[in-house]
DNA sequence: GTGCGATATGTTGACGTCAACACCCTGGAG
DNA sequence: CTCCAGGGTGTTGACGTCAACATATCGCAC
């Protein structure tokens, strides 16, 4: 009877234990109502004590759908990708979903990240548009995608996003308020839908209040660029946006070793509300997103598609300044 | 003929369009040597007309692997994790192994972990030992396991760790060579190996050096952290080794806002060499751990594990200390 | 008592793949 | 000419699950 190598415990042999057909089994296994509760207790009974699990290889063979979602992304070396990665995360657990991740190295990859998605033979996928500048021309339809950081519904697939426009104007809003002339802007990468969203609500903040536009500096997103473009700021600049935290930081480097005080001689403010901008030197007034909330509603909507159906939308999550010891009043 | 729904290209739609049996199909596509080059560019020239690709979940169930591993740590907040996440994301889609990932919640989570990993069917998994301090009895044998930042080979399993200690040593050597009569250490949290390993070296450090050891502060990676323990040290520490950068970083704010300067009154060092270390005020003086290496050799070790067979051993990879400018002379 | 609906359970087969085995050829040795 | 080796290919069946259909049982209205 005892057989040398340990097999897998399938349907097959808990029915067997608890005298039933496997369909039964199955059935409990899936809660459907349609099973006697005595039955379904002796089921249970005969699954905890062999330890059944049920097999997904099998399941997906059968049903079609893996129970898994994919999450595209760029890189992972920025914080906020992190932060997204990690709610992602969390939210496909909470329902019970596996998570794969696909980074896309290049942006010529983008299409053989989209291929290893198929492959992984996801139920759905969040894309992380960030620096990948999806157009719609580039999204398969065979995959039910839910795009992030993306204008409205691209083709048949939802989208969602933070509303950066909206930080930046309070952000900037909140800078000319301390009676500062116009503010600077740091922005990211050319291509990146949050870096333009961003500034753009930069120029509408700038216009609102009929002040003069500076030329924009441009980084990549990393400490290291705000650093470099930190360095050729106008010198009579008194108050500056930079389109997220790490940037910030260089530009504080930037700025100190250049002798101008934060925020006694230039105000600075940033955008993402990452966990180590309360420690920045001053610490840093920015704009917090909600990763969680985003990864969270991204996860939801995926899942409604995937188990409901159609109907694409959009939307957008709001954004609060958190305001700290890196902005003050203009220098008279 | 022409169905409605579109149906997934199988081996049969191959085999049939190429006029051969499906098994030879599968011969073409697990690069059998057992096919007649001709039969097979005739094989291939079908699957791309057909778009054939494989079905994992028939594979797996057919074959009991899954061509998936997994990567199970604790947060992705600290960026050493995700640093190390993206490194194993990266090695494991270089060898065509998807990648699942399990985060754990609570320290009361971990056989909730486990049981999602094996719910996964994954062929093997990368385990960050950060802060979760699993001791052996709580890895299960029943999964093919590299741990990482454990102490040596745990059961069956394989592990793979920095050289935390010797990383250490290297920091505080480079302190004492400046003159200073000590150095202080802010520890990371108890039960993390890392942090054990690190202060060890320390300890070690100061001992060759016969030199007194001060009490040492603590916190829990974070740069919050960082900055609360640094208020409490001791006003005549010249130097300081933190167990992480983030830690640092926060340090760096206390230590300005006492009025303490770095490197003129108090020296710093830190571990990790996270991107933006180098942008901190002032650039940091720290250890550098090689994320890639590691990942990639973790996901190496598994995967000949998994392919190949058993072997459990141990590995250590050097690090190298990265001068910036927070460190210098003690003050006289 | 008959008929019928509702509920509970069982039977069959197929999802796509690949291992095991069976078979057919060709060519060379004896 | 026969036999055999070995390469090339086909046939069969099973992995574990679940949808569809079939069957059994019960209660209740007529």
């Amino acid at each position: 009877m005892d057989e040398g190598a340990a097999r897998r415990v399938s349907m097959a042999d808990v029915a067997h234990l608890a005298g039933v057909s496997g369909q039964t089994v199955s059935r409990v296994a899936n809660d459907s109502p349609r099973v006697d509760p005595a039955t379904r207790d002796r089921v249970r009974a005969a699954m905890d004590e062999l330890g059944y699990r049920p097999h997904r290889a099998a399941r997906a063979l059968r049903t079609g759908r893996t129970h898994t979602l994919g999450l595209m992304v760029s890189t992972l070396a920025s914080v906020g990708n992190s932060r997204m990665l990690q709610a992602v995360a969390d939210a496909a657990a909470a329902r019970r979903y596996a998570l794969v991740v696909v980074t896309v190295a290049s942006a010529g990859d983008v299409q053989g990240a989209f291929t290893r998605l198929r492959d992984q033979e996801v139920d759905g996928a969040v894309i992380l548009n960030e620096a990948t500048a999806l157009t719609a021309g580039e999204l398969p339809d065979d995959l039910l995608l839910m795009v992030v950081d993306a204008a409205g519904p691209v083709g048949p697939h939802d989208t969602l996003h933070i509303d950066h426009a909206g930080g930046a104007r309070a952000a900037v809003e909140h800078l000319l308020a301390f009676g500062h002339a116009t503010v600077h802007h740091l922005a990211g990468p050319e291509g990146s839908f949050a870096a333009a969203e961003r500034e753009r609500g930069w120029r509408e903040a700038l216009a609102a209040a009929s002040v003069p536009v500076p030329e924009v500096l441009r980084g990549d997103w990393t400490a290291a660029s705000g650093h470099a473009a930190a360095l050729t700021l106008d010198p009579d600049a008194t108050a500056l946006f930079t389109a997220n935290d790490q940037m910030a930081l260089g530009a504080l480097r930037a700025l100190g070793d250049t002798g101008r005080g934060v925020p006694g001689a230039v105000s600075v403010v940033g955008f993402d509300d990452i966990a180590d901008a309360a420690d920045f030197r001053p610490p840093l007034t920015t704009v917090r997103q909600d990763f969680d909330a985003l990864g969270g509603r991204a996860v939801e909507t995926l899942v409604r598609r995937i188990e409901a159906g159609p109907a694409a939308g959009a939307a957008v999550l709001e954004t609060t300044l958190v305001v700290r010891a890196s902005t003050g009043p203009a220098p008279r």
